[in-house]
DNA sequence: AAATCAATTGCAACATTGTTGCGTTAATTT
DNA sequence: AAATTAACGCAACAATGTTGCAATTGATTT
């Protein structure tokens, strides 16, 4: 069977996740990296990641694709069926974990996942910015 | 002022929605036109479309941005705040305009926006697998 | 500690998706 | 029919993600 390993690169992966309140992008991971590893590795670990279960990934609405570390300690099975936010003006993505929308399906889905991005202003912009 | 015109190759997209009970990608309506236009034109059209809220576009969970065309006929203000749901076995995209999620937001964020999209099997699939 | 084995990496090359500039075409107005 | 300018085609570019393969390295065994 696969094992995986730790090596410098995830391990340096996890750190800027555990840095970050916010959810980051390839690009950012990228940067903050700063060159301890090659774009294709990025790719490769965070695919590794999600695979896991240890990062979740975020596809949000203007088709920027960004990545967060689950916080699931305490939990044997993990669902990411909470929402997320998505600011309009500073453009970070924060994981809403106790937000969980209800809604009524029509019959006949079965359904697996949910999805739900809600964007707008955070906080931070909201007060600062007006 | 701006004015949009009624060009041959706009026309042909709108027919390709029309035809479609499904939300499209760029590279379905490209196949479909069979080279009515060039590529780009398809974008430009469509980035119209979505500015004159004939269609909008959809972010999909796994990156793939599709499009649809809105039925709105009645109403005078429109908002997206529908559900999508998108089919893990034939990976086609239906609009749920009868599910609308709600849910409680923590204090300090403004909405604007939500996207709610579902992914599981849908109807047709869900029938002839299993 | 050295040998082994396979997971992981770097590199180069490629694929897909979307954007931009610019000269030309064609839809609408006069 | 002529004028105006929105829309188009083309070429070139940018961003993001993928793949194959040889080299490296983490973990395990001897």
């Amino acid at each position: 069977m696969k094992t995986t390993r730790n090596t410098t690169a995830r391990t340096a992966v996890l750190e800027v996740f555990d840095k970050s309140k916010t959810a980051l992008s390839h690009t950012e991971i990228q940067k903050q990296l700063n060159d301890v590893c090659d774009r294709v590795t990025i790719y490769r670990i965070l695919d590794r990641l999600v695979n896991e279960d240890i990062v979740h990934k975020i596809s949000n609405l203007d088709g920027t694709v960004k990545y967060a570390k689950c916080n699931h300690s305490h939990q044997r099975v993990h669902i990411h069926n909470h929402a997320h936010f998505s600011c309009e003006n500073c453009h970070e993505i924060t994981c809403l974990e106790s937000v969980k929308p209800s809604y009524i399906m029509p019959h006949n889905y079965k359904v697996n996942e949910i999805n739900f991005t809600l964007s707008g202003l955070c906080p931070k912009c909201l007060n600062s910015n007006i």
